[in-house]
DNA sequence: ACCTGAACACCGTTCAAGT
DNA sequence: ACCTGAACACCGTTCAAGT
């Protein structure tokens, strides 16, 4: 039992998330490679062996993360719509943004999120990725609904948007192009995408 | 000096060659993370030390891993290109499915080529991914010449045009859509980038 | 110049045992 | 149910020494 001066702030069924918690600073401060249950366990207080009982293996952490991660994209996401104007255009653009923000100030996170670690198994990863990709679905429908868009499969075309801002994100992450070109390809990627889809006549 | 019967393959000018070719196999087998240096020596019938004369450390070893892929990439491109017609659209679908064929046949490389461990420092392998960067941006200039599109940067919409591919490849690897869309995928995203970037008339 | 062998500090993982 | 402590096999990295 906890012993009853206020000693320890953990140990009793918060463990996972303390743990989650110190993973969460020690991916955006060393990257993943870096980061060790030992350590971990370490700096939350409790034996090396402990992380085991919520993370069966570090890979298991990992998945956690990747997870948590695809949660809080959504919620950038949605909030980002949520601010954003009526019109197709100013929407899309507000989502795009808030991809590459979110995808470059986390980018350790984003690696883990998108890193094929997933393999059978981690149907969890996937299962919330599904959100961001219904948004994006959404949000193209949306636009055919208004008449900005010709697109006939919205969920097809929403996948191509998805993996068009994930591609510059990790080109810009992984040091490809030159930060300054950011915004202008995001600007680019719009533009196409609203000339690419838009009613023919 | 080498023994007189013919018992070492290697040991003289090429370790490190060996040890490249051993972790392109691991790393194709087993993934990045179970690529261990100690392994890789053992495999190839040296001492666990030895890797370091041509290696400084494990990371040295993934760049080098990284920036032969880029190597391999580009030429993959441009044997794709080389056997594809004239036409604007038709180099275009050949470069796009060549380099999803190889991302998809390659996935644990194109994780290494794309990670962030680009840091500061290992400028080789941003310095090999400017072949086929610079292979994109000579296409779309090609597409201008034939008056099939109307951009007016050649290098920005190859960038755009790289960057969805390889979201595309990730999607797909990462296994956040099934296998079976890849095609419609690809032809998707192709249609979308000749109708966004065509001449208004 | 290139490689060996021992040593160091650190891992993930397992398991009997404690509370 | 949750955690501890010892143990195991394995790392990357370092360094004196060999050839």
């Amino acid at each position: 039992m906890p012993d009853a001066n206020g000693e320890r702030p953990y140990h009793h069924g918060n463990l996972r998330a303390a743990l989650l918690d110190a993973a969460q600073r020690g991916l955006r401060e060393r990257g993943a490679d870096q980061l060790s249950l030992r350590d971990l366990a370490k700096e939350v207080g409790v034996s090396h062996a402990a992380p085991r009982r919520h993370f069966p293996d570090r890979q298991a952490l990992l998945d956690a993360l990747a997870e948590a991660g695809f949660v809080h994209l959504d919620a950038a996401l949605r909030t980002a719509l949520a601010g954003a104007d009526e019109g197709f255009p100013a929407r899309l653009r507000a989502t795009m943004t808030a991809y590459i923000r979110f995808a470059t100030e986390n980018a350790a996170l984003l690696e883990l999120m998108y890193t094929s670690k997933h393999r059978p198994g981690a149907t969890q990863v996937v299962k919330a990725a599904e959100a961001p990709f219904g948004l994006m679905a959404e949000l193209i429908a949306q636009g055919e609904e208004q008449g900005a868009l010709d697109a006939a499969d919205a969920e097809r075309i929403g996948i191509v948007l998805f993996a068009t801002v994930q591609g510059i994100a990790s080109i810009i992450n992984g040091n490809f192009v030159e930060p300054e070109l950011l915004d202008g390809l995001v600007e680019t990627a719009a533009e196409q995408f609203l000339r690419g889809a838009r009613p023919l006549t």
